[in-house]
DNA sequence: GCCAGCATTTCTGTATACAAACTATTCGGT
DNA sequence: ACCGAATAGTTTGTATACAGAAATGCTGGC
């Protein structure tokens, strides 16, 4: 489970940075988006704690912010592990990100200053270029960018919070249920015809834009024969729990 | 601050339930929920340790998924409070439960099935006994009975969880804007008539009549002129904070 | 060879101790 | 009388110890 953690954890103390919740968090979210933990990974106390240097009084912090990020699940006198959502979940939370986006799409048109648009340009021609050179982790953070940049500027900073958190869980099913036969989840027209749509002022385009995105982005999953083995999973395993 | 809960911890350890960070989370909630715990009330973890008889560690976590919940504020190295949501939030977020709220009023229409109808059926009738007979608590807990109750029959379990989230924000934000004149925020066609409107499967219908809804409320909400002071607060207190 | 029951080991739940940070008060100077 | 600094008092941050629950593995019987 160490990976590549003992190095940044090293890196930390010395910049003079205290290991903290805030940082655990971060480091098991980045790692569950990357896939280096995949879904159902036992994350024990004190293997984390051990791992980061700290004891488990932070960890279990930690522990029970992600659980409330939806990143893990904590059942009591068990070991939390990563969550592996649902085929259900899945089409439930794209359904969800299709309203949210939507609207804050809509109420962000027309009202992005240069400076912000700009930005997403340059998001945009960076995923495309990463695309181009198959380079996939620096496509999908600058495609990451994108919406998190749209989810932070959102007028509304209520429905800016549920759309980072549905961003964040979107990715993870998608990262769960890519295709395997695809390569990567990328579609060349909708982000540049989206920010057109945005700096032109278009409330209604851009927010059919959003839900076009995710729509195509949903059937580019593998949501289909699966849900027989996770069910009988489910049943077999723990079926009253929750 | 003890008020009313060393009675009930009693009671619940005479029952021989133990208490856990769950009971802490939904004493704290209902209290705040019921105005008993004005925003800005501090809440040291050793005092709520000593009247719910445990000691830090539970408190701690409770107030974790407090702050998870944005009932309470918690701030590294300073003590919880419980928050107080500016009125641009309020507005964010009622916004934000107008379109939730709606969509899974939408999504619901048709689709419930008769026992659940009975049961709201008899809520907004208890409702509006109570309204008649002036006990507002009691009013109060059938009205979010209703609404629980759509978030939770909510086909989109996503969208219901979020929804079960904006139901409690708002009646936090109802009680601490509510109008000095107004004794009570009800609207007493509202409800039946989204009743009528899920029972003959009208989505649209139950959309607006949902939208109408939430701003009537709104409206009854003294948002006015205060803003100038809450901002004063904010800059001269820690404006760098967040 | 297979299964039930028990022992061991692992892991979480909770309490507590100590250190660091923040708050408030008081005292001295102007 | 007012302002600033030092100090006493709270309150949180973190680590650790012990108890209880759950999972794992082992042994004995069939």
């Amino acid at each position: 489970m160490s990976s590549a953690w003992q190095d940044e954890v090293a890196a930390a103390t010395q910049a003079g940075r205290r290991i903290s919740d805030r940082f655990i968090v971060d480091k098991v979210r980045q790692a569950v988006l990357a896939q280096r933990l995949p879904p159902g990974t036992r994350l024990p106390e004190v293997t984390l704690g051990e791992v980061f240097g700290v004891s488990r009084s932070v960890v279990r912090k930690a522990l029970t912010r992600l659980a409330a990020d939806h990143v893990i699940t904590q059942q009591p006198n068990q070991v939390a592990r990563v969550r592996a959502p649902s085929v259900e979940e899945t089409r439930e939370t794209f359904a969800a990100r299709r309203l949210v986006e939507g609207e804050v799409a809509a109420l962000l048109a027309g009202q992005l200053d240069a400076e912000t648009l700009a930005t997403l340009e340059a998001h945009v021609d960076s995923e495309a270029r990463a695309h181009a050179a198959g380079d996939e982790p620096s496509r999908i953070e600058h495609s990451l960018a994108i919406h998190h940049l749209l989810a932070e500027r959102s007028p509304n900073r209520v429905l800016g919070a549920m759309l980072t958190d549905l961003v964040l869980r979107t990715s993870i099913v998608i990262a769960l249920y890519k295709h395997s036969g695809v390569a990567s989840c990328y579609l060349a027209d909708d982000h540049p015809a989206l920010l057109a749509h945005l700096a032109r002022g278009e409330p209604e385009a851009a927010r059919r834009c959003i839900h076009d995105h995710l729509h195509a982005l949903e059937r580019l999953l593998d949501l289909g024969p699966r849900e027989t083995r996770i069910d009988l999973m489910a049943i077999l395993g723990q079926g009253e729990a929750l």
